[in-house]
DNA sequence: TTGAAAGCGCTAACAG
DNA sequence: CTGTTAGCGCTTTCAA
């Protein structure tokens, strides 16, 4: 790689010259300029961003932490924020932190050592001390952890709610829920909004509530225990899409026909809610917009530190496809 | 953040000897290496990357390009890769290039004056030129550029003659395809394998081979295309899964009873081929590996930068799933 | 308008 | 075993 200092030297100037014409700062006599620009053609020369980085102790790059990127809630948040960085010039970093504190812990060291602009999580385990201790700033990004930290999140108590109505509505009389991890709050928020919504019914009980970990295969295993306790079920809210293909299996499998024989919801809206068959009816997130948000948000407190950013709570949209639409349906 | 000149001053020795004791080499007196590193450990003192990264010219980073990690190959592709890097203490960069020659090269560039240390890419535009120019080493995945850059793929041929064997072997005369976009290598040599199985047979024409792009929504629409030209198909070789959801989609709507009337498989083995109903009988790819093995060949390159390194072709293996399964069909 | 020089934080000779 | 010093490539005073 060419330095700033060959170019200087063939332009027949000093290397501060030619870095007041690289950053287009100071006054450069026209001709020095011209002589400089040609250099660098002729050099092909590309400044050094480490000692850039060096020097001004920013380095242009914003990490994105994600539990696992395989998880396909992730990937499209991950794009918003890229797509965003992209804009600004910010390189974009992916850590998976499998939901790991010490992982967390470790990625954070390293990215401060290389001088990080700014991180964006989703963990439940990131604590005030610890982004107190890094200095780029931080915002939360589909989880909250305690109310100090900036975050983007989604309101999921009332989607619960709603995603609850919308049964009720096309008739369902037994809902049941598939609920999501007992360690993440976004879980405990749906069962909540579930709840509430069932809880001084005279047919429920704990049965009618059954517990996945957010994947697949788990949830075909919940919903053969729901549907053996409980046959009468018409109506299922699912804590997440991929869970609900797995409800969609078990139910096929135990020749219920969806939705009239049971009726599923879910929540997230990512692609595979518009794949499955049949197609799945869910509360979607602006999931694109969420990770935009929170990129904004950091290029936000890059440019005036001392703002303080406010947290942002979306609101989810109640996606009707064929899970819930029951042609002839009688209040 | 403290540096390693105030280290050296809590501890009564200088900077060398500092750098010493983090770096653990040459021999520090067990005394002296006591104070810097109860120094280091009183001052929370961490060396910063960027000033290492400017000695010595390397970041300690590395880089993915894909075209899009909402396409989801990628994802778990991303994840083998920073598996690797992360292991190796290596930070990990995600690039999408939306398959833009003009995205790539600006990548490129950023990435060249951060001192990238390697870029694996998912590229069909990158050529030799363009790699010799980066000093970093370049491994293409999934896609294959040229014979110059050692590359990881499938054997495409050979995976798409097996897919069609396997229909053969179930029953199925009259084969359709749904091929992927034509500038795709890939997509190409999946189709020759299909071709070279059918060409002979005396039904064969060009209106069994139907043009998708990759996507669940150009899939159906061609699915509608071939089924409306050629009704009596009974077997579809899909050219990836994604392609094969829509598929399934459109052979429900047309009432085609799946693997009865119509079997299906398709290409990749990602784990939407899982989730589907009926779940789809399609040719793996080993991904995981594929990543980690593409990962490991430029950790090799960056220990040994002159040794050349070899590409690597991964065989698909035949998971067969209800898609194909004759004997329990499923809706 | 331009150049000289200091310094960002670190490592690696080179001396001692 | 340890300290001094010269950079890595850049930006930014401070003078001229």
């Amino acid at each position: 790689m060419t330095t700033i200092k060959e170019v200087a030297q063939l332009a027949n100037v000093s290397v501060a010259t030619v870095s007041r014409v690289i950053n287009k700062v100071d006054n450069v006599s026209y001709l020095t300029k011209e002589r400089v620009e040609k250099a660098i053609e002729e050099l092909h020369y590309k400044p050094n961003d480490v000692a850039r980085t060096l020097f001004q102790g920013n380095s242009n790059m914003v990490a994105l932490f994600v539990p696992d990127i395989t998880n396909p809630y992730y990937p499209e948040l991950a794009r918003a924020i890229e797509d965003v960085m992209n804009q600004h010039g910010l390189t974009f970093i992916l850590c998976n932190t499998d939901d790991s504190y010490e992982k967390e812990q470790t990625y954070l060291k390293n990215l401060e050592q290389k001088k990080i602009d700014g991180i964006i999580m989703s963990s439940s385990s990131i604590s005030k001390q610890d982004a107190k201790r890094i200095s780029a700033p931080i915002v939360t990004l589909d989880r909250k952890v305690g109310m100090d930290l900036p975050s983007v999140t989604v309101d999921n108590y009332k989607g619960a709610c709603q995603a609850m109505e919308h049964l009720r509505n096309i008739g369902c009389r037994r809902i049941a829920h598939i609920r999501g991890p007992l360690r993440d709050k976004n879980a405990g928020e749906r069962l909540e909004g579930f709840l509430d919504m069932v809880k001084d019914e005279n047919w429920f009980d704990s049965t009618y509530v059954q517990s996945g970990e957010y994947s697949y295969e788990t949830a075909v295993q919940a919903t053969f225990e729901l549907l053996k306790k409980n046959p009468e079920v018409d109506g299922v809210f699912v804590a997440n899409d991929l869970m609900a293909a797995g409800v969609l299996k078990a139910a096929i499998e135990m020749k219920k026909i969806i939705p009239d024989d049971m009726a599923v919801i879910s929540f997230d809206g990512i692609n595979l809610s518009k794949t499955t068959i049949p197609t799945l009816s869910t509360m979607a997130q602006p999931i694109y917009e969420m990770g935009s948000t929170a990129a904004n948000m950091i290029i936000e407190q890059l440019k005036e530190p001392s703002k303080k950013i406010k947290s942002k709570v979306f609101d989810t949209e109640l996606m009707e496809r064929q899970s819930t639409r029951r042609e002839d349906t009688v209040l």
